[in-house]
DNA sequence: TAGTAAACTGTAACCGGTTACAGCACAGGT
DNA sequence: ACCTGTGCTGTAACCGGTTACAGTTTACTA
């Protein structure tokens, strides 16, 4: 494998000389340029980075955790991610965490070994918890963020997401709004849980509707939790019509599930969802959800990360993305009464 | 930032003692070992793996080249490859391509730099396309192989599926058998749509059913291609009573799309899918589809390029790992005559 | 033609680990 | 007392880039 003092050698000029112009070669003279190009397509020389970046102590590597890789959404936000990472000369290192502090910090000793230069986490979990030295590490918080958190955020406004679903349900006549929930932790390490909560709450007392107990179902985000939560509602005596899930897949699960129990979606009951997944719109019937800009959560937050990476303040710490609700065939008017 | 030659000074011992205490710990006096222990401590040094990995040439990462990431199939082969290589201390960059040959090209970059020691890609390319060195790059093909790849390949037996899903609807007693391909090209970097096809035509032939060229409709594994495709079906005079898509999203689509136009699935027409990726449980009906082991392709994948990496010569170069049917509601026994 | 600024080039130190090699201390055998 | 082997340690070279600094050439001006 030929080193830059091969091409040196070959191009008749020093090292300093090709390293300049690999990084600038404005700085020398046009023939040195020539003789040196010439060595390299001889040689057919390519740096080495690992090289570059020892000297440098860059890695200009950035890594990215992520609860679950599976689910589609975050698949989108990594894609954004990457997206501007690769535009900027990142590499993106994958850090697929499911939901384990431990495998995060497993992670999270490639940015203490110099292995990575900074983070984003889609988890709410502060670098602070891993490390003394968590808070000094490059670090954006996206997807699923704390109010408070004294780093770069990139979200939605999940309350006022919430709350415009349950306004579309109320203006279609519905009332009695069930809602499954994501996972709930009294510590508000669940922040999208509690704000898409606090969303539907606020619009239900708004609307002066009463939010019983059983209208609500925990689930965890997977498909099957939103099928459980079927069985619940259906043996309830004062069923609502109407169910918020907090993310499509438990609204894909959900439908199932009503169907399951012979309900009709929407005549029966309706049901939205959140994030709008490519499969929201081929369900049956399609999901009314709210689309988050998964891509753009991504690319944003990678924006910020590079930005600060490159030394540059960034404007703000609160990234909030506009969403919008895509009404579709799962959510209907509410019958006045039942055959 | 501490170095080794700080920890070196404050334990009173040379740096060659502290990086064998670091390496080898059993290399090093008791004595020796407790006061660098104590100095690693006090400064908080953690090594600078930038600087090992350059001697070593060495970066212990992978790059992982995937069509597309938001396909939830892949996100589960990427999740098998990751837990390897977490376990084997390496880290997986990702190379999301689009589809786009100047974007793994781009990647690949990070191979002849040294950034990444290896690469693992799920589409067929043979990565002498990239450079004239790509032959000597470690590399592993995954999912989507050519048959007679001069690498290692791990995937499953396409044909075989195939077949097994035309028969499993020719005992149901379809005759009349339409197919969703995925994209095709007549070089033949298109195996694993060649090779499905391969299988549902062995058995149509081995059943004597007819392949009328109206069977076979283009798709791109897209959910909206198989959608499309639906049209196409029920358009035909003489429809097909079963349709096999080539992977789940197709299937979930054309069952949408069948719906659309008013057929009853499984009644009118049944359908079957490839993958069993979540979804497939969950559709409406439930579908019919051949399980990959995503997980254990990636993890199969890891596991040879790391024997690779590591200078074991894998035993085989070809992996053929197990499907399975899954039966579900979208198949069912053709009717006789249609009302 | 000399003088000076600008353009270019080369030498060698440097980044922070690893490791070959030599050296030292000490135990045990003769 | 001497030799040998074992266990441990330190010095310094090394990996392949980058870059400060000093030196040389070229171009232009007076």
């Amino acid at each position: 494998m030929s080193s830059i003092r091969d091409v040196a050698k070959k191009a008749n000029v020093s090292v300093a000389t090709v390293s300049r112009f690999l990084n600038d070669p404005d700085k020398v003279a046009k023939k040195s340029a020539e003789s040196v190009q010439a060595a390299i397509q001889e040689l057919s020389y390519k740096p080495n980075l690992l090289a570059r970046n020892f000297f440098k102590s860059r890695s200009y590597s950035i890594l990215v955790l992520v609860p679950n890789i599976a689910n589609p959404f975050f698949s989108r936000v990594i894609r954004g991610i990457e997206d501007v990472g690769q535009q900027h000369g990142y590499a993106v290192l994958l850090g697929d965490t499911r939901f384990s502090a431990q495998r995060e910090a497993e992670y999270f000793q490639r940015v203490e070994t110099r292995q990575a230069e900074g983070v984003i986490q889609l988890s709410p979990h502060h670098p602070g918890h891993w490390s003394d030295e968590g808070f000094n590490v490059p670090f954006v918080n996206a997807c699923e963020c704390l109010p408070d958190a004294p780093y770069p955020t990139v979200n939605i406004d999940n309350a006022e997401a919430a709350k415009v679903v349950i306004e579309h349900l109320q203006s279609l006549g519905h009332k009695m709004i069930g809602c499954v929930i994501g996972p709930i932790d009294e510590s508000g390490s669940t922040p999208i849980t509690i704000e898409r909560l606090a969303g539907y709450k606020a619009a239900m007392n708004a609307a002066h509707c009463e939010v019983k107990d059983e209208y609500l179902v925990n689930g965890d985000f997977s498909l099957q939790s939103g099928f459980d939560a079927a069985q619940h509602f259906a043996d309830l005596e004062d069923r609502p019509t109407a169910v918020f899930c907090m993310n499509d897949e438990m609204a894909i699960g959900l439908i199932q599930g009503l169907k399951a129990n012979g309900l009709r979606v929407p005549d029966d009951i309706s049901v939205a969802g959140f994030d709008d997944i490519e499969f929201a719109r081929y369900s049956d019937p399609s999901l009314t959800t709210v689309d988050q800009p998964a891509e753009d959560i991504g690319r944003k937050a990678m924006t910020v990360l590079v930005d600060i990476l490159e030394g540059r303040r960034p404007k703000d710490l609160r990234f909030t993305l506009p969403t919008e609700l895509i009404t579709r065939d799962s959510t209907g008017p509410v019958k006045k009464s039942r055959p």
